[in-house]
DNA sequence: CAAGACCTGTGGTAGATTTCACGAAGCGGC
DNA sequence: GCCGCTTCGTGAAATCTACCACAGGTCTTG
């Protein structure tokens, strides 16, 4: 990736899509598959090959003519586009059903997120372990993720409490959140808020159906 | 909601919008609030009142000018347009974690969605129950598809199981399904597959934080 | 070393989506 | 009934996104 990049110019559509590619190139390398073009990486991915290539083009020329991508290179170049050189310390609040889904998922580590802490409010869960990790009391989030220095927290609490949480979160100088309650997080400067909507997706899925007769 | 919209020609991205208006819609009927104005939603979503209007446009006239939109009338009208009258059958395939968060969220029932079985393929959690419901054999899937009409196939198996569970669903009749492993289910003529991924979110998180040192 | 097969990087364009801006219409006060 | 205020519904403009098509390189083969 080129050092000038400016982000700011990156399509928004763009970014979940490096992360796909991302995915299906993880998926080659272990396979042990050397190289691939942008026809292969489209045949895998459903989608259009210009249109990777032409993802790929707003950071900087991976590839080589006639030829293709190298897959470990290239795992490479798009992991620093996404960001994923060096760690994020991410913190799970809440311990619910998701919060420990989400816990134990395994591809955390692999991509350079640091799962540095889970969090709930309910005495009878906290001090209980989850994959080996504590689950610590929502009264110390704030000093927590001070003085452990987390980036991201992920926010599987009930919708009530996703904004104090939150708040508390901020207050602990956390700069990106990713919301899986039912409610909109109050925007603030400098923090970066991504909203994901479960019960959303299935909706979606009712409308294309209900195009036709049930 | 008109009866002779053409669902074909609603913009893809309208669809989740209006998922999430009918959301805040509920919000505002639970508090009691008996008319609204686009410009009151798009301040609770952070959108563009123009948006939800033009948004609303593709499927009829549901407010009155210089006056807003009466709250109980737009929820029923979004829900149709959502496909949301009527009742879907939904099963749950994989009891995982984050199977079981889904088997408890509530949402569901609410919105005409029937949570009809849960299946996972391992024989320690077979026959145990979530939320009141038993845990069935993945090898009843086809045919407790069929003998109930189940219509969405929610999946939360690993990667690897993924295509399979899909091809006994869609064996099993299932018309619609939402997949949460994070492999592309291939596609079947007369099946509708939404693919959800929750490792992307936060990668794209990662995104937009990288553009600053962090 | 030339020809043919293959593949990337990208300008340009077609198409989709969002936003603007304004006419149409309801409401309340006088 | 008229005026001023409000808000919807919607063409049209602006913006964003996806895709085509081709120049520019690479590789293989004889």
């Amino acid at each position: 990736m080129v050092d000038y990049v400016d982000k700011s110019k990156v399509p928004q559509a763009t970014v979940p899509r490096l992360a796909r590619y991302l995915r299906v190139l993880h998926r080659l390398e272990r396979d042990g598959v050397p190289k691939v073009s942008s026809k292969e990486l489209a045949e895998r991915l459903n989608a259009n090959a210009a249109q990777i290539r032409k993802d790929f083009s707003y950071f900087g020329e991976f590839g080589v003519r006639g030829v293709g991508y190298e897959v470990k290179y290239l795992i490479g170049e798009l992991s620093k586009c996404l960001g994923l050189d060096g760690d994020w310390n991410v913190a799970i609040c809440g311990a619910g059903k998701l919060g420990q889904a989400l816990a134990r998922y395994r591809a955390f580590g692999e991509e350079g997120f640091r799962l540095a802490g889970i969090f709930d409010s309910s005495r009878y869960v906290v001090g209980t372990a989850v994959d080996g990790l504590v689950i610590r009391s929502e009264r110390e989030l704030t000093s927590f993720f001070r003085e452990n220095n987390v980036h991201i927290a992920i926010i599987t609490v009930p919708a009530e409490a996703a904004q104090s949480v939150a708040d508390k979160a901020i207050e602990g100088g956390v700069k990106g959140i990713l919301n899986f309650a039912p409610v909109r997080i109050t925007p603030v400067e400098g923090v970066y808020i991504r909203q994901v909507d479960l019960s959303t997706e299935l909706m979606v899925v009712s409308f294309y159906l209900s195009q036709r007769p049930r």
